[in-house]
DNA sequence: GCGCCTATGTGCGCCAGCGCGCAGACGGGG
DNA sequence: CCCCGTCTGCGCGCTGGCGCACATAGGCGC
């Protein structure tokens, strides 16, 4: 099944971009897809290119050991792939998963470091968002610690809504307990009393948001606070 | 009690600097006391200044609620309090409390902003204490969500004593249980497990490490993992 | 040397989430 | 149409940490 509803293709940081500047950022990007389970980056390889999701997003996971992992952020059209070479570093610790399908605009990270020296908007743009993806990582962690599942499952199923930019995508319980660094069946049970709700509706790797306003009272205050810094420091 | 070794004072950001960048900086900065459970900025104050401890160090809190909170960074004479002002925003989402009392120079925002577009060295070697900032709240989230609180309390003390130059330091197991995240009593029960392994002791708001090796076996991987992030990015 | 405040220690019932194992249920490919 | 792989659901015993309440214990002021 494909998502319902499409955003209008574009990257919101590239686009906030004056036109000179973000000409020339384009002209030194090529397009990619951005196919489903793919694995954008390993921790240990070098990162070769910053990522520019148009649509789709892409899921960034820490792991402890093969056992257990963590979800500690997501990158759509809001954002980018590739903050450690804004950093002058080509390596991460998290690895990057293709959570959407979609597409993205991408950029070797020679020319990415160029650019990044000669446009004064470009690093203003980018350091904000660094500054929102690092708020929202800090809030993750504190999220994770204190929320039960299911507050937190609903913020997840929110922030990937947004960047889905449809009420309806892919993803099994499975994936979801690695990303919220739960058992499968915890997933299962939170999944349930959504559904039971009303909320969502899933099945076989599916969801469906069916109550937008209801995940959200579901949720713990993080979605809130996380769409706050974002349209504080990044809303147009 | 004051603690028994010390650092030769100085900061090890600022002593990376090509020495006329250093001149520069430490020109354009004042020096401050550290003074013991200050709190150097509140959530949604402005944020004037960045600090650069050169003994002391200072804590990062995060709080969901009046009850709930977690430490989700520290800085030492290895980093700079005010990483959103590198990033363009003058606001943070975490409490800054001196943890260790001690002294830092401190820089107006706009001087250091200033500095930042001028020197590329700056610029380097600041980008990169980014990316190790990052790095370890990644770590630290992961770390909070899958360890035990004795292996998180050992972590933090290595941590603290890396930072204190010095086996013996302050705080109580009711400050420790604000930064861990947990119930005091929580904290009371894994440190008496240490303690009875002889790896600490403590009485009435001073710890001292007694064991530094044996702490480090008890504590979970995170700890060398940190270092081993701080090594490789900005170890000379 | 007494009193008080702060810091530490303990007990108890409770619960979210864990590990493990298994059962059903759906659906696509042969 | 059947089979098998994937996805979802459930039970059971366990445990780490929670909230609450209370019990010491060390140090400082007077």
């Amino acid at each position: 099944m494909p998502p319902t509803q499409r955003a209008p293709a574009g990257n919101r940081l590239l686009a906030a971009l004056p036109s000179s500047d973000r000409r020339r950022m384009l002209a030194g990007c090529e397009t990619v897809e951005l196919v489903f389970a793919n694995v954008l980056y390993r921790p240990g390889e070098r990162l070769s290119h910053v990522y520019f999701p148009t649509r789709g997003f892409i899921s960034l996971i820490i792991s402890i050991n093969a056992s257990a992992s963590l979800e500690i952020g997501m990158v759509g059209d809001e954002g980018m792939f590739g903050i450690p070479l804004v950093l002058g570093v080509d390596v991460s610790p998290m690895r990057a998963v293709v959570q959407g399908a979609g597409s993205a605009v991408r950029m070797d990270a020679a020319p990415f470091r160029r650019e990044l020296g000669r446009s004064q908007a470009l690093q203003r743009e980018i350091g904000r968002y660094v500054f929102v993806h690092l708020s929202q990582l800090a809030q993750t962690a504190a999220c994770t610690r204190f929320h039960v599942v299911e507050a937190r499952l609903a913020r997840w199923l929110l922030m990937t809504q947004d960047r889905a930019h449809s009420d309806h995508f892919h993803v099994t319980q499975e994936l979801l307990a690695r990303i919220l660094g739960v058992r499968r069946v915890g997933v299962t049970k939170a999944a349930s009393s959504l559904q039971k709700r009303s909320l969502i509706r899933y099945s076989r790797g599916y969801i469906t948001v069916l109550d937008r306003r209801g995940l959200r009272a579901a949720s713990c205050g993080c979605y809130k606070a996380d769409r706050e810094t974002y349209d504080r420091i990044l809303g147009r």
